[in-house]
DNA sequence: TCAATTTGACCGGT
DNA sequence: ACCGGTCAAATTGA
């Protein structure tokens, strides 16, 4: 338990250092003559080294900032973790929902790939509730099963699909912030990507609300809709992929799977078409990043912000009341790198 | 015995 | 009051 601790706390420390120094490299790229592709990288490893570092504090995004809780002197003696279990006891009383913008990803898979169940989609689940509501056909709601060890905040509902009863329309909230001591679900998820079932590989990403109604063969929709912020679907917008990025064509939707779909939808894989709904062919050609990004494609403006929004918002509001609305966000204006006091 | 699932109750939002 | 989502006790299965 202690090691334990100790080794939070170094991961905390060094997630931090890490992104300071990250920050600092990216103050020297704000010049409008660096490369956005190295800016971008940048931006995704600092929000990676605070993603993990918000992962070992398991803050969930609904409680009061740690820092609040213990200063820096009891910093050593206390238990992150039991700071956060007090809250999470108490947060339904302590904490109101504030709104935020946050994506979800719908899929709709074929019945007996497995996905439709606790494994198979590259995440292991833990059933915690099914119920009959209206214009579903008994949804049964998933989290992740490292929700408690991890503080893993994914879920997932899972319904049959009112148009094709032979499929199930699976939708994921949150980001997986767990890492899997294995993946077994790479076989799903590639049989689902070898075009055993699929013909081909559709990604649809649309801004509005759900209820899809086309019947792909394999339809991916992703949406962002408010949400409020008293459960998950907070501040997971990367998966830390435990093994390296293959550039293998057979893989590569396999992976985006294992790190987007599953674990957060990264828009830079696919580039928009049209402003309203999109469909989106995802090239095998493109290599990814070990943080899930496409270095050669070009993310549109709003994409990164809307990658960037949610860790953005947590950077600049650790300490007051956040505000977690991301329409607005913008990046440049907001991120606080710029600030000289930042890196003091 | 423990972990996962089931299912009615509960809670907050609308 | 209704509805969607979550909780948690009871049940089931390995």
């Amino acid at each position: 338990m202690e090691k334990n601790m100790d080794f939070e706390q170094k991961t905390l420390v060094n997630e931090l250092m890490e992104g300071k120094e990250l920050a600092k490299q990216l103050m020297g790229h704000l010049q409008p003559s660096s490369s956005h592709e190295a800016r971008d990288v940048l931006v995704e490893k600092i929000l990676s080294s605070y993603e993990k570092a918000l992962s070992v504090l398991n803050w969930d995004g609904k409680s009061k900032p740690l820092a609040l809780e213990f200063s820096p002197c009891s910093f050593g003696n206390t238990s992150p973790r039991s700071v956060i279990i007090d809250q999470d006891t108490n947060h339904r009383d302590v904490f109101k929902k504030r709104k935020i913008t946050v994506r979800s990803e719908q899929v709709r898979v074929p019945l007996g790939t497995g996905a439709e169940g606790n494994l198979e989609d590259g995440h292991s689940w833990r059933k915690y509730g099914q119920k009959d509501i209206l214009g579903a056909n008994h949804p049964s709601y998933f989290r992740c099963t490292h929700r408690k060890t991890q503080g893993c905040l994914a879920t997932k509902q899972v319904q049959r699909s009112d148009q094709d009863p032979s499929f199930v329309d699976i939708t994921y909230k949150g980001h997986h912030t767990c890492r899997r001591a294995s993946q077994p679900a790479i076989v799903a998820s590639s049989s689902l990507t070898k075009n055993n079932h699929f013909p081909h590989n559709e990604v649809v990403v649309k801004e509005d609300k759900i209820r899809q109604s086309q019947v792909k063969p394999f339809t991916l929709e992703v949406k962002t809709e408010d949400l409020d912020t008293r459960e998950d679907h907070m501040f997971a917008p990367f998966s830390f992929p435990s093994t390296p990025i293959e550039s293998e064509h057979n893989h590569f939707f396999s992976e985006m799977i294992e790190t987007d779909f599953a674990g957060g939808f990264s828009s830079p894989f696919i580039s928009p078409a049209t402003s309203d709904s999109a469909y989106f062919s995802v090239s095998p050609c493109h290599k990814m990043t070990s943080f899930g990004l496409a270095n050669n494609v070009q993310t549109p403006e709003s994409d990164l912000t809307e990658i960037l929004s949610a860790p953005t918002s947590l950077t600049n509001s650790p300490m007051g009341d956040l505000d977690l609305t991301l329409d607005n966000v913008d990046f440049e204006m907001n991120f606080p790198f710029d600030s000289p006091e930042f890196f003091s």
